[in-house]
DNA sequence: GTCTATAGAGCGATAGAC
DNA sequence: GTCTATCGCTCTATAGAC
């Protein structure tokens, strides 16, 4: 695929001007500014302001799969809460990278809040972290890593834990988020030797 | 004070205008017609569109203080763990009363990406709750209720959790709130039996 | 404090030529 | 695939009368 034709320019500068500014303050006579093209040319290969937005949507979606930061068959006993850790970290520091990646998100979810077409995808993705941790906990009680207890509320305390650090982080919050995802890991993997 | 005056009623409306459909496209007219004047009416009593959306974020901000859910003096020995938890609790009810805040935070939010006018007032109230829980923690282990060690990462993982909460129930995830919170509270005061 | 009327700018999107 | 020119609309904000 060719990565560099005008279509590919113009949804990474969307990308880039939608973080910075914001989606309705930036205009479509600004993205074809900074691409270097009228705005009907920006048309030709867009439909619509909206069409670039949801484009946008679909190729972010692709890369935030739980499955792409967690592979539950590497986990074993020895390695089970290291490696939980581990992983949770790489989300991190791939959220270190990209400081658009944020803010950009922020704005769908305002979408989300009136339309159920961008809900929708936002909603599944965090599933899918939820599904993959009670996957992964179940993985680790079934190797003895861990204890076999309360495994959904664990679920979701991780995916909340992981979710609200990409989004402190990106506001410039400088909390110890290594120690907390530690924490938090420890914790659950460790839980029930009391109460 | 009058709580009825245009000036009033005129914040009430915005506040439900901006929930519903956004700062951006929640116009001056709409808002007037809303509250039943001209917009020329609506300038006299606001300078500005975003004299109204300042003016809001500063009446938001009152009431979203640490101290206005937990009470650092009520917590003894017998009950800390249980007034922690119903302290907490007593946020996510507040939470559920209230559709619209979770949708006006959010745009507060990518204001603040932008403009350290509004980011620099959440970051204060986060703060000011990791301040609390700090002060919380830090009194529950001078009186034995839980062990005097990392205190400030386990107030950081309050907050998010507390912050993200607010955040997942506002996009309706049907989350078990109550447990997650119960097991937060739980395996931070009752943590360093191992390890 | 409230009104009618309007200025002035920017927006999304398109017509039609090349 | 890209251009110049422009349409039609909505927006924030104001002038000036009552």
């Amino acid at each position: 695929m060719n990565t560099t034709s005008t279509y590919t320019v113009i949804l990474e500068t969307g990308y880039r001007l939608f973080a910075e500014h914001g989606f309705e303050k930036t205009s479509m006579a600004m993205i074809a500014k900074e691409v270097g093209i009228s705005k009907p040319a920006l048309y030709y290969h867009f439909l619509s302001k909206e069409a670039i937005i949801d484009v946008l949507f679909e190729e972010i979606c692709k890369d935030i799969g739980f499955a792409s930061f967690f592979n539950v068959q590497d986990y074993s006993k020895d390695n089970f809460e290291e490696k939980l850790i581990f992983d949770g970290l790489s989300i991190i520091s791939k959220q270190k990278e990209d400081d658009n990646y944020s803010r950009i998100m922020n704005q769908y979810q305002a979408l989300g809040y009136r339309n159920p077409k961008y809900s929708r995808k936002l909603l599944d993705s965090l599933d899918g972290f939820t599904v993959g941790f009670v996957e992964l906990l179940r993985h680790g009680a079934s190797i003895g890593a861990m204890a076999d207890k309360d495994t959904l509320i664990k679920a979701q305390m991780l995916t909340m834990i992981i979710d609200s650090m990409d989004n402190f982080m990106s506001y410039g919050f400088e909390y110890g988020y290594e120690d907390i995802w530690t924490k938090a890991v420890k914790a659950i993997v460790l839980e029930d030797a009391v109460k």
